[in-house]
DNA sequence: CATTTCATTCAAAGATCATTCAATCCTGTT
DNA sequence: AACAGGATTGAATGATCTTTGAATGAAATG
């Protein structure tokens, strides 16, 4: 009766998971529309036509990485929001761990591109931009509300805590392009010069 | 014999203008790859064929783009280098400026979204990536020259000059890619927040 | 070892575009 | 009015991609 349920399901799901991986790197670095199936099928060392056996098409690898993408940052801002310290303290974390993070990890900066791409692009897929329209005040709000707080506080400086969230990931996204277009070379700048925005 | 000289010239030069101008805005918000010619032409008012007539291609538009948006980018850099100001007055007058800009100017915000796309994307013409190899530090250098003098005389607060340019630079592009995506309903950060970071 | 069930491949069909080119139009000039 | 010269059009060409589906292959089960 062929093989058994749970080699399938894993064989399947690493593939899956494989698709994602390259098409993130593909759709990073070159947009949805210049990523060929092809390109993905390739780098992934798989036939062009398996990959329309996990997904239905392009776009839908597309959303799906857009899914994700929030989905890890909202989680990410919504633990920091949770942890048990200062407002001050928070913000310093939360550029400190970005900056860090950049230099790190490639992958979280990709995926700050993706979703860069995806609010520039007008040719994104319909639910891709529903998704960012949903969630894209997610973590803007998490941001926003600490500052808030801090200037209750006084430990933040003053000033409209929406545009102060506004401009904090604004800088933070456009160094994650910066990383993605440096490669290596890249070097995160200084946290106390972002720092001095809001301390 | 036909037409004379000056007007074909003029009507040439219009021509071009015309769709440089529709290129820019379709480029800058649906990449280039998912910019058909068609939409240039029909945009622009003329048929497909008579975009070949101004242009050996579409990636040839894009090229040309590019040099522009440098061209002006580096030109108001070096204008506001030479002004006869204080380097913290420089820096003033270069956030409120950008932002301002930002603000009111739809297509300055376009050519920054441009530029951004163009350092993204690994598919854009090698061309434009050569461009942008030597172009892009002109514009840095000359804020972190400007940040390097207010430093020396003490009314730029300290720090890895190259850094904080990068982030300067970095922060406006971003909020240009902010402005194009919202639209109408963008409203610019107070330039205190961004100054915060250098004053 | 025959059989079943899927993952996987491969090649072909269908779409979509960039680009070309022969024909047409427009407008000063003679 | 006839003409010249370039601007302009629009349909045809061909290249490139996405997507489909029939055929293949591998592993587990009876």
């Amino acid at each position: 009766m062929g093989r058994n349920k749970e080699t399938n399901q894993k064989i399947r799901d690493e593939r899956r998971e494989q698709i994602l991986s390259e098409s993130l790197l593909l759709f990073s670095t070159r947009g949805l529309a210049s990523t060929k199936i092809s390109d993905i099928a390739s780098t992934a060392g798989i036939s062009q036509g398996l990959v329309y056996h996990y997904f239905r098409s392009k776009e839908d690898i597309f959303i799906e990485l857009i899914r994700g993408a929030f989905e890890r940052l909202n989680s990410s801002c919504e633990i920091l929001s949770r942890m048990p310290l200062s407002p001050r303290e928070k913000i310093d974390i939360a550029v400190r761990g970005l900056l860090q993070d950049l230099e790190n990890n490639q992958e979280n900066a990709r995926y700050h591109l993706l979703m860069a791409q995806a609010m520039i692009s007008e040719t994104v897929p319909e639910e891709a931009k529903a998704i960012i329209r949903r969630e894209i005040a997610v973590s803007q709000e998490i941001i926003a509300a600490i500052l808030r707080d801090g200037q209750k506080e006084g430990s933040i400086k003053e000033g409209d805590a929406d545009e102060m969230a506004l401009v904090f990931w604004t800088s933070i996204n456009g160094l994650a392009i910066l990383k993605v277009v440096n490669g290596a070379e890249f070097k995160a700048p200084a946290p106390e010069i972002l720092l001095s925005m809001f301390l």
